[in-house]
This record gives structure tokens, C-alpha cells and sequence, in this order.
DNA sequence: GCTATATACTGAAACGTTACAGATTGTCAC
DNA sequence: GTGACAATCTGTAACGTTTCAGTATATAGC
């Protein structure tokens, strides 16, 4: 052994957390080898590849991220983007749990990149795609012409959307349907007699606005129903202003005896409205509303609710990410989660 | 100009992202000086410091990571760890704000870690310190002999806990004063002439169990007020059973006219216990409670809240981890938010 | 006994950065 | 004119990984 040889011994057995050169020093053999017979290269005899392993996993061994990433441009992250004022709450943790189940055993993390209204929403895409800080993103308030998909598809950046697009592009997503939720709503409240229905949209930027609308106008004259024009706030505004909307529209001759609600959050505030003007749920008027946690019940036990599963949104939307980079067709990693029935309060036992 | 230095210029005139090595090129200076002169070195001219600092802008030069981390061991990641089961919603979005909030305009990413109920809360972070993953971390649900935050103590690696520990160790964190939140409940409820106090409080391994404790037995003696005991749920138990023993307990002769909360959800829980038990907020009991969100007055006017700010204590975790990081001592980097005053709901205008 | 070919392995180079150890000037004291 | 010294700049090596272009040995064909 000669004086090289010891220094590089000497290294390689040292205690810092173990390397490549520290399994090639520990086998005998050359760094090339246990890198490829670590990822089960055909060229690696099956012997030596076995040992490998073997003490790789003794000593627990793993990757440098940083080596891997300068040497391959390979982050092993996905970006999850979130608008910081608009998302609404419970909304993103679940989506981040799903995100998290999924990757949970892969070598991906996953990084959060916020941005806020103030900024221009092609923001934060373009530093992550510059400055290539991950393999994958997902973005969501997706529009129907929405130029991070555009730009991502141009740049050949694997992203899935939550919400669909309406460009004629294909790229994967995940979106609860709006549109059979809405129809479902109405026909629901239509069975309960309502003839006089308004709408808490979506604001309308957003793709999910349309899809909402049409399923609402759709099943509007399916049924003989007619819509009370409702589209001065959407589930974007305050709590405040919708309370006060509402509670103006109500004490309006021409209220509406139905109401359906996009958002949670803003049915509490319609609620509040519907009785700042004197009148009662379940009687006067009847409210569906979609929530993503089971605490409507709890609020008003007449109110209807169907449950949207962000989990789900999340899991499916880091599936099909991590499908598309890892080379599937982006046009098969497109999901669409059927809303459940109208649910309405059963007394606990 | 030679081959070599051909090659040189050729390679960094290209058009990939530009690295140290084409401003060396454009400047006509070497890697070194650029490096340095970039981070204002002293023993750069000044002249050239400027020169360089502006070409670096004009082409948008930004420094690779994996170049940075791989060399110097840095990874600009700062790490949430997060409990997929138990982190109340809102609760998670608002603190990932408030985190981000305070990163913008470093160079640090946020990466969220999570585990889940099934796993050693230690898994994470040993991962992330073994792995060298990230250059702080962190945690919630902090414990009084946190096994986490010893771990990292003794690891060296800088952190802040949202939420105290009580092992005589010192180290950064963010915490409410859940003892001051209790004590100024209990000294409302008695104001309004409730005598029989119950409690919902966190579970018992976590640190802020005891300060509520603390704080509701030393203002129930203050006022000469009496507990009704509630310790068989807390407000990680399910809706459901704590709406289940809320109406069991308001059953009884012994019932109490007060009750204080220590999370939202679990409020309306207990309001629906309240009601199934035939009685009536604001008449046979009172309810105070901590909110994160304006939306329990929405949910019965009666109710009384405290707000708790959690994209403040995001904000404030992230100020103590970068603190830590930068150097300054663990100990000046710990901070105790004041509940605010207990609102009754006021009518909007 | 020779070449061709497959098998199993290896060293060197490169990704972009920073730290170390110089190298080249110019200035000043004497 | 010489030595000392500060000011400013530079090349090389290293972080851990993968890829490229081999090398060495064994097997087979003829």
C-alpha cells in the first residue's frame, strides 16, 4: 500500500457520513462499480452487486443529494406553489398531506414555493424552471388559459394542475367536478321544492368558475328551476361582504328559497346573512354547500352539504407528476373525482 | 488566445445558465475573483467589485445550489416537521405563511417533513440531521422533555420549537401564552357570573397542557370559581366524542355554566354537545374559546374568543431558526405572544 | 495460437462552488 | 536600490456523484 493509497484508506474509513469512496474502500473495489452496483447496473456481476448492497445498507449509506443534483440536474423535489392570500386553509394543509403520503417513500421532497397577490403568478414558476430548483411542480387556481402551464409546457417541465385548463394543451391534472356538483345541488333543492336558486360561485378567473355555472344552468332547466343572480361576490370575497350581500339579497322581494356554495368558509358568512335578515334555514330557504371537513353539520344542521377530499386532490396530484417524470404519457395522469350525494344532517346515535 | 482558453470562452459564451465561470469570461477576471467579489470580499477592488456585481445582474446570474451545498455543506433549506394526523388545519397553512413570509428575500426554500401518528417523531428528524437535509428545522407539538429538541441540542443543529420545552435547556422558540389565555377565561366566565368551570384542554404530553392547567387552576382560585373535571377527552379526540361527553357531562347534576376551549374545532363540538343536552349558549352556559380564524362568531354570536395568530408564530419560528443560523445566541431568540382580550361578538354595522 | 467478443471492473473528468496557497504588482521606508 | 508590505488578483483542489473511455481476464471460434 502505497502513501496515496493510505491517505485515501484513511479518508474513506473516517466518520463523517459514509460516501461512495467509503463503500469502494470498505469492498475493495472502485467507485465506479459501487455506484453502478447500487442501482443494479447489468454490468455489475450479481456476487458483487449483492455485497454491495449488503454493506451500503450495514452502514446506512445514502445518496448525496448535492452530488447527485450537480453531477444530474436531478433535484428529486417537487414544488408545491401556493398563493399566500387566497388559499383557502384547510384546503392547503390537506392537499400537503397528500402530496406527503406520496412521496413519503420515494427520494423526493417537497419544498413549498409561496407567492402573493401583489406578484405576477408566472413569478415564482419562472425562478423555479431558471434557476432548475425542482424536477416537478403543482400549481393550483388554475385558469382556463393559464400561462404557467403554457410556459411549463414549453419549457418541458413536468406540473400537474389542480383545476383543468382550457387551452387545447394536454398536461396532467387533477379537478373535483364542478359542473355534477352544481347540477347535483340543484336538483337536489329542486326535490325539496326550490324554485328560486342562487349561486356562490367560484371567482370567475378561475377554470372551475365555468364548470360550476354550466352545471348550475344546466340542471337550472332540467328541472324548471330559475336562477337569482348572484355575482356580485364570489367565495373569494371577505366573510364580511358576502354576509352583507347576502343579507341585502334576502330582504329582497325576489330572494332566492335555494342557495349553492362553492366554498365552506363562505357559507358560514351566507348563513349569517340569510339571518341578519330575520328569515331561517330550512324553511325559508335552503342552502348546499361543498366543504372539505366535516364541521357544516355542526353549524347548522339544516344546511346540505358534499364533501370534497383535498387529501385525495393532493395524492392524485403528486401521482401524476411523478408519472410524468418518470416518462408516462402526460394525457394519462388526468383524474377527475365525482362528487358524492347531497348529505344532509343525521342525528349522531 | 490559446485552444485551452478557446475552449474555455466557447463553453462559457454558451447559452445554458450562466455560472461563475462566464462571468470569469465576460469580466475577463478568473472564477476566484468573481466569487469573491461577488459576496464583497474585502480584498477585491472596488472598481471590479462593482463591475462584476453588475454583469452578475444584468444576465441573471444566480448561484447554483448544488454547487454551494456540495462544496460548503450548506443547503439554504429550512424544514417543517410536520404530524400528518393531528397539526389542526388552518392552523399548518398559516404557519407555512407565515414562514414564508420571512424566507422571501433569502435564499432559503421551506421543505415540509412529515410523519405520521404510527412513526417515532424522531424518524424525521434524525433523517434530516443525518442526512444533512437542511440547515434548521422546525417542530410543533413540543413536549416538556422533548426527545427532538435534545437530539438536535446535542447534534448542534439550529432549530426553534413552536410551543416550550421544560428540561432546563435553553434553545429558540415561539410559543402563546396559553397560561395568560386560561386565566383571563376563567376571570371573564366569572364576570358573568359563572362559578363552575370546565375545561377542554391539549393533550397531556404536550407542554401547553400544563400552562393551560396552570393557568385555569391559579385564576379559578383567584376568583373562587370550582373546576367541573373534563379530562377525559382533549382536543385531539375526534368531534364526535367530544361532542359525545360534552352532552354527557351537561346531563348531570353537577353541570358546568362555564366551559373554555382551547382549540376551534373542538368548540364546535362541544356547542353541539351543549345543545344536544337541551341546553342553551349564553343562557345556561357560557363558551370561551381560541380561534385562529374570525369564524366562530359566525358559528353562534354567543360564543366568546381569544385569537391566537399562527402566521405570527410561523413568522416569529422562522426570525429564531435564521437568528440561529446567523449566529446570534439560542437564548435571545425566544418569544411568548399575548393573548389579546376575550370579544364578545359585536353586530356588524 | 490467434483474433473476436463478452464480462467485470476501473480511473479520469466533469457538474459549480469555495478555500487554500500562491503570484504579480505597486508603494514606501531607509 | 533593496526589502518589506499591502493590495489585488489567480490556479488548483476538493466536495460526491455519474459518465466516458477504457483495461484486464476469460471464453469461444476457427
Amino acid at each position: 500500500m502505497n502513501r496515496h493509497q493510505k491517505e485515501k484508506a484513511d479518508e474513506a474509513s473516517g466518520q463523517g457520513r459514509p460516501t461512495l469512496k467509503t463503500l469502494a474502500f470498505m469492498t475493495g473495489l472502485g467507485v465506479t462499480t459501487v455506484s453502478r452496483a447500487l442501482k443494479d447496473a447489468p454490468e455489475i456481476g450479481a456476487e458483487t452487486r449483492r455485497r454491495v448492497q449488503l454493506v451500503a445498507k450495514q452502514i446506512g449509506y445514502r445518496p448525496n443529494r448535492a452530488g447527485v443534483r450537480l453531477r444530474t440536474g436531478k433535484t428529486n423535489v417537487i414544488s408545491l406553489v401556493l398563493n399566500t392570500e387566497h388559499e383557502i386553509m384547510s384546503f392547503v394543509s390537506d392537499i400537503i398531506y397528500g402530496v406527503s403520503e406520496v412521496i413519503a417513500d420515494t427520494p423526493y421532497h417537497l419544498i413549498v414555493t409561496p407567492y402573493s397577490r401583489s406578484q405576477d403568478p408566472l413569478d415564482p414558476i419562472r425562478y423555479l424552471v431558471e434557476t432548475g430548483s425542482a424536477d416537478g411542480v403543482i400549481i393550483s387556481r388554475t385558469q382556463p388559459n393559464d400561462p404557467r402551464a403554457r410556459y411549463m409546457l414549453e419549457r418541458g417541465i413536468p406540473f400537474a394542475t389542480h383545476g383543468r385548463t382550457d387551452m387545447g394543451l394536454i398536461h396532467p391534472y387533477h379537478d373535483f367536478d364542478n359542473y355534477a356538483f352544481a347540477a347535483e345541488a340543484v336538483r337536489h333543492l329542486a326535490g325539496l321544492g326550490r324554485r328560486r336558486l342562487a349561486l356562490l360561485a367560484p371567482p370567475v378567473e378561475l377554470t372551475y368558475h365555468g364548470h360550476t355555472l354550466a352545471g348550475f344552468a344546466d340542471a337550472l332547466s332540467e328541472v324548471g328551476a330559475s336562477e337569482i343572480p348572484f355575482n356580485t361576490v364570489s367565495i373569494d370575497h371577505s366573510i364580511e361582504q358576502i354576509r352583507m350581500r347576502t343579507a341585502q339579497l334576502m330582504r329582497r322581494e325576489s330572494r332566492p328559497d335555494g342557495f349553492i356554495s362553492s366554498a365552506a368558509a363562505a357559507t358560514l358568512a351566507i348563513v349569517a346573512g340569510i339571518e341578519d335578515a330575520g328569515l331561517k334555514l330550512g324553511r325559508d330557504v335552503d342552502v348546499v354547500s361543498k366543504q372539505s371537513s366535516e364541521l357544516l353539520h355542526l353549524f347548522r344542521s339544516e344546511l346540505l352539504v358534499v364533501n370534497e377530499n383535498f387529501r385525495l386532490a393532493g395524492a392524485e396530484l403528486a401521482r401524476s407528476v411523478l408519472g410524468w417524470i418518470g416518462g408516462a404519457a402526460p394525457g394519462t395522469l388526468q383524474s377527475l373525482s365525482e362528487p358524492g350525494e347531497v348529505q344532509a344532517y343525521r342525528r349522531p346515535d
